[in-house]
DNA sequence: AAGCAGGGCAACCGCGAGAAT
DNA sequence: TATTCTCGCGGTTGCCCTGCT
């Protein structure tokens, strides 16, 4: 049976809000609230928009205290390390940052943040491929594009006592738990990053083989859609240790309320502290059989 | 000046979780 | 306990603006 829509969809406006329509919600809600229930607040307020769309111009846009643009860099550094930590958890990120929405801090990411972490990434000049297989995009936007990132447990050169850059937030992230996946487009950039130690090329099952006492990581390309936008894929993760190994989801709740109460430099150790305790962590796309791997050093 | 391409961003879509019935 | 409903979220889309040719 499916979901009852949550508006009649022929009856309501879209696109983009006028002035009126702002007055009347930003007059209704400050008056009578939100009522715990958008779905009917459009009526209440005579207003011809779904209650979805209701709530998301309330949020992102009316209520008091939101503020628009001109991120700060301290606050380009709470999002590279939330998002480090937490992945594309939009919503728990903004949570840290006073006045910004999900939506603003998404598509400041996706638009502006995300190409200055490639472009400071940029590979060195002279980096080549250890194995006979060109760095090609891959052969069709259904495949999947993997990397093994084998990497050192953590990096002694980046020293949880100082203040992290972003981009070692990152790398360090990248060396521990790290969960998300990113597309090959941006790998390019990350592992060719003078941050890197090494990456093998090799089959999946290779992989295993090789996982088993380092941090390593699978890099996924799995573009969803077509959307222009790139966006980030979480995927399920494997544990391993010596005697067994088993699956699991991996779980979103990870570190939301762990990070929750913990300043900058706790978040920056605890991403440290994160790198030395799963170095035995795989993530991986389980539906990934058959790909290739790139191999730089 | 006109056309085109790309970037930025507001808004929409669909799903999962949890509450309500 | 099962079903329905709402909320909240992340991902995606599409329009508008700007810069380039």
């Amino acid at each position: 049976m499916g979901r009852a829509p949550c508006c009649d969809k022929a009856n309501v406006k879209r696109g983009p809000w006028s002035p009126e329509e702002d007055a009347k919600l930003k007059d209704y809600i400050e008056k009578q609230g939100t009522g715990g229930n958008w779905i009917a607040l459009p009526h209440k307020a005579g207003l011809r928009r779904c209650g979805k769309s209701c709530r998301l111009r309330w949020l992102n846009y009316l209520r008091p205290n939101i503020r628009h643009g001109d991120f700060t860099e301290e606050e380009d550094n709470i999002i590279y390390s939330l998002f480090a930590s937490i992945g594309s958890r939009w919503s728990v990120i903004a949570a840290h940052l006073h006045g910004r929405t999900d939506n603003d801090i998404k598509n400041y990411w996706n638009t502006k943040l995300k190409k200055k972490l490639i472009a400071t990434m940029a590979p060195p000049p002279h980096h080549h491929l250890a194995i006979g297989t060109s760095i090609s995009p891959p052969p069709s936007s259904s495949s999947h594009y993997n990397m093994i990132n084998s990497l050192h447990p953590y990096n002694p050169s980046i020293s949880t006592n100082q203040p992290l850059t972003p981009h070692q937030g990152m790398m360090m992230t990248m060396m521990g738990q790290q969960q998300q996946l990113l597309y090959q487009e941006d790998m390019g950039s990350l592992v060719n990053s003078p941050n890197r130690n090494k990456l093998i090329m090799s089959h999946q099952e290779d992989s295993h083989e090789q996982s088993t006492n380092k941090g390593i990581m699978l890099l996924s390309d799995v573009r969803s859609g077509s959307s222009k936008t790139s966006t980030v894929t979480r995927v399920k993760m494997e544990h391993r240790d010596h005697h067994h190994h088993h699956h699991e989801e991996d779980e979103r709740s990870m570190s939301s309320v762990v990070i929750e109460d913990y300043g900058m430099e706790e978040i920056k150790q605890l991403i440290g502290s994160s790198c030395t305790s799963s170095s035995n962590s795989l993530w991986f796309d389980e539906n990934k059989t058959e790909d290739k791997f790139m191999l730089y050093y």
